[in-house]
DNA sequence: CGCTCCTACTACCTCACGTAGTACTACGGA
DNA sequence: TCCGTAGTACTACGTGAGGTAGTAGGAGCG
């Protein structure tokens, strides 16, 4: 899993938000409308990060007259998954790393963790 | 948490060899002596990365004569808990990413997992 | 026909990292 | 006393990723 920088990331945030909205892809205008707030990017930019993130596989693109529309190919959860796991990957000892990283989560998100883990148990995952 | 360089990490494997080896902080000299069967690098490519190290704070170094010795400041797991706790800050939803998280382990590291949950109960984290 | 919108392509800058050379100093031995 | 060895500090260069954007050219609308 490669990472982002910070623009893509953004750039993913905006896809991301629009999936939890239930809006479908987006095209490069409405990307660059999303992030006019924070950010003043010249069009272009915005197409170049998103044809970037399509080439790297974090989005898919389909047409829409000319233009495109984008769509993340994965949650953000399973994206953050992935990292997660990646920076396990770094090292040799992973169970060690796993302990020190359940003692270093915040109680509440221990308790989310601990439930996840008992439905796992229930259903094993598919 | 800044993510480390291919050759950074290698050289901090070899420092958190070290320490797991029970051996204490280790010159430019010796840590060039240990990378020497997989890389060929100059005495002063070490020198620079150790120096990098330090100066992004995952080393400590000491004096030993004129030479200094480096010791890494965190132990590997911690680091690595680190680095998923930093994925974890890249999103909004922690809780839908960590039980994303849950599920995407393999079922061995689950149970270390939950093991270590178990024992938070027990012994609070200091 | 010309304006507008969109794509494709190319480009430039900066920064991190891998890699290493040079200059200078201190200490131990001939 | 003088040299060589080993160490440091400082500087440097190449590459690749990512942020940022300009230009060229096609398609459709008024």
């Amino acid at each position: 899993m490669k990472g982002l920088g910070e623009l893509e990331r953004t750039v993913m945030e905006v896809l991301w938000a629009r999936v939890d909205a239930g809006q479908g892809a987006a095209t490069a205008r409405e990307v660059g409308r999303a992030l006019a707030d924070e950010r003043d990017l010249a069009h272009t930019t915005v197409m170049t990060v998103l044809d970037r993130l399509a080439k790297k596989g974090f989005l898919h693109r389909e047409r829409d007259g000319r233009a495109w529309r984008y769509r993340p190919v994965a949650s953000r959860a399973s994206y953050v998954a992935e990292l997660m796991l990646g920076a396990l990957d770094l090292t040799g000892d992973r169970n060690a790393a796993l302990a020190h990283f359940a003692r270093s989560v915040p109680a509440d998100e221990a308790e989310v963790l601990r439930r996840a883990l008992d439905d796992l148990t229930k259903r094993p995952p598919g």
